[in-house]
DNA sequence: CCGTATCCACCTTGATACTG
DNA sequence: CAGTATCAAGGTGGATACGG
């Protein structure tokens, strides 16, 4: 098995609250920030960009400006950003299929 | 696409710092307390008590106590840990192939 | 519309000391 | 050996207000 301080640093990028949501929203075609801001439930505005520079700056998306009025910025993966969902698709799958076990597992756990 | 709600449950498990770097280290047998410490590099006594009761809570991996002296204490994935960690495998094999990638994607961020 | 700036409450975590 | 208890520091993130 491989180096796991490289795990370590992945966890950085996938470890964040609310990066691979961004990542799942995006697989599909560019979003505008006021999109995202929609879709992602939750998140505050803070969050949204500064996650959205930090998935820009590591070269998972693209920020374009168009400079129109209104301002119109989109967010799109780039080709290393569709890899990285792919590679957590299956991460995704076990999550939903597995979610009720966890449920069941917790409410077993916390019944003693 | 599915519910992205189900995502956000699974990132707290797998957005936590330590839990998946412990989920690794087991996949191989079980470890015992003493022995994980050491395996992972800057946790703290502290995080791994911590992070193994929340895994041992969610089913993924189960605690044995030894009552000899010197007390025995393991700990070993489930069945449900053992399909945690297939599921993160591609996350951990795009880590180790696109990190370079990255680095060198914030270094063209940061320059300017 | 798409941010940035500031403030602050909260949570996480490490350090340290102590126990069966 | 394998924890638990306590505390304090730092980071995280939300709220809010403002700017191009």
């Amino acid at each position: 098995m491989q180096d796991p301080c490289q795990a370590r640093e992945v966890l950085g990028i996938v470890g964040d609250k609310w990066a691979l949501l961004i990542v799942r929203m995006l697989k599909d075609g560019p979003l505008r920030f006021t999109e995202l801001k929609r879709a992602i439930d939750g998140i505050s505005q803070r969050m949204l960009t500064v996650t959205l520079r930090d998935l820009e700056r590591d070269g998972i998306l693209t920020r374009t400006v168009r400079n129109v009025m209104p301002p119109h910025v989109s967010y799109e993966l780039t080709t290393m950003g569709r890899t990285l969902r792919e590679a957590t698709a299956p991460l995704l799958e076990w999550s939903i299929t597995h979610l009720p076990h966890i449920d069941a597992a917790r409410a077993a756990y916390d019944h003693r």
